[in-house]
DNA sequence: GGCTTTTTAGAATAAAAATTCCAAAATTGC
DNA sequence: GCAATTTTGGAATTTTTATTCTAAAAAGCC
């Protein structure tokens, strides 16, 4: 790259850096180089970035043959990435990779064993969904939204909680919460076909809480707030929900089914968060 | 090794049997040995039982660290194991490796990095109290008592599901999906503070939920439907919860707290679970 | 199309890891 | 307490694995 006279070498753009110190580091730096990298280093790019959870049992040869390239092209890929080699790049791999479960696993297999919709094999799936749906909220949760969420419940006078059907158990939950952390919350259940909506004052704010098919009853009162100027803040299952434009903190929460029903799981985690938050944020 | 005349070898009795060839069966045998192991090789298969986890990605030096033992003795636990070595074992356990993230735990550490108290902080804290109660329900779940309760349920006519407080978003949930099974059921929610008791029929079962500190109006339904013969299925804490003396089956869900507040992913697959498995037992 | 630069493959080398072996220590049986 | 047997630690060896290096191929440039 240098042109005519410096004859040093001073283009080690990734060199200086050092190597990614996490694995969310490491995907990141991937992705920045994914897209200027010759064909053999692409192909181990691509075959990697697919293969993540490998690199910590494979050797060097194992993945090469995997992303059909020579050892070589592997070892050129490890230092392109900042890493002094293979070694250094399964280092943080392997010492990324927590014990999480020690015999969970096979204490679900064993679960599931009684045969599919037998009582225990059903309860094995359900703690399944359950447990990836926390760890996909992990990854996902916007902190900015929920930040926002909290602002805007810890200013309101009242918190009117609205959430039918499925979400209701989350609602219902959510002002218990509120209750024990003397938080003024209005919970909006539908009983009597009652509609609540005049309880609604300047100063209030609504949470709303629906899932796809969305509760026409939830988005009628969202909405209606929206109308009269308060504040909605969204607990809902995606970005396209019908809930979002009436919304000024949208909460999205990736959720598991198995079979028609959710676990709830990563729903009632963003919920008490919530509450809890707000109602610190209230106290002080 | 051999005493006098017959020059064969003869006394290996692992050899015979092969390696190990699931991680189950490696469980198995090591149970099975580890009574009778002379003290070195005693610590490697400690260490390694408590460790199972880190073999995958471990090498001998490591583990012999580790269990704090020689190299050799590490080798030769393998061998007794009726592996060929150490790799050969360490095939196994890469095989069936697939760590349970990517990168969950780097993340949550992140969310916590907003500081204690931060919305996010507590997010990450309950999506991990969430997931040990799943782990934990996971190891301890009582499968006869769970068979118990559908057969209980699952003979009944209609359900009378009770639960308040903190107990109510299961209790509401599980009414949902009753009635999405098209299990007859009634939720006993304490509306108008009118006592519902009378509802109870003969050939009628209650569903009873609650949690330390026990509901005073769930444990008297629970023992009016004992008074009356009608059987009762309790879904609860610990085995020394007041239900249990009026209860037919005892459905025990560990549950791990933060701050104040349970999780409820634990009590909510149980409840979906048993749930669904009533709906299924009833349909056939 | 010839010159320069980048990229590649694979052989050569270095490093690390697994495995074996045996003398010394500990244990067991009498 | 002595001999036979088992168990142990660690050095020596072998095998596997990572890493480097270089000549050749490919790509880019004028």
């Amino acid at each position: 790259m240098d042109q005519t006279h410096p004859p040093q070498t001073d283009d080690l753009p990734n060199e200086i850096t050092g190597p990614p110190a996490s694995v969310d580091e490491f995907r990141a730096r991937l992705a920045d180089i994914l897209d200027d990298l010759p064909r053999r280093l692409r192909q181990c790019a691509d075959y990697i970035a697919a293969n993540t959870d490998r690199i910590a049992v494979s050797t060097v040869a194992e993945l090469a043959t995997g992303a059909d390239v020579p050892p070589s092209a592997v070892m050129r890929f490890c230092q392109i990435l900042g890493f002094s080699g293979f070694s250094e790049m399964q280092r943080l791999f392997r010492e990324a990779y927590s014990p999480g479960w020690p015999d969970y696993s096979t204490r679900l297999k064993n679960l599931k064993e009684g045969g599919a919709g037998s009582p225990t094999a059903l309860l094995a799936e359900f703690i399944e969904a359950g447990r990836q749906s926390l760890e996909a909220l992990a990854k996902s949760a916007d902190e900015v939204a929920l930040q926002q969420a909290v602002a805007v419940l810890a200013g309101a006078d009242t918190v009117h909680v609205v959430g039918l059907r499925r979400a209701f158990p989350v609602a219902s939950y959510l002002a218990y919460v509120f209750e024990k952390m003397s938080v003024p919350a209005m919970l909006h259940d539908g009983v009597g076909k009652l509609d609540h909506r005049f309880a609604l004052r300047p100063n209030d704010a609504v949470l709303a809480i629906t899932f796809a098919p969305y509760s026409e009853e939830t988005l009628t009162l969202a909405q209606d707030a929206k109308a009269r100027g308060l504040p909605v803040v969204a607990l809902t299952d995606r970005m396209t929900s019908p809930l979002v434009r009436f919304s000024d903190a949208i909460l999205t929460v990736p959720e598991v089914d198995f079979g028609a029903f959710r676990s709830l799981s990563a729903t009632i985690a963003m919920a008490i968060a919530l509450a809890v938050a707000v109602g610190s944020a209230r106290g002080s």
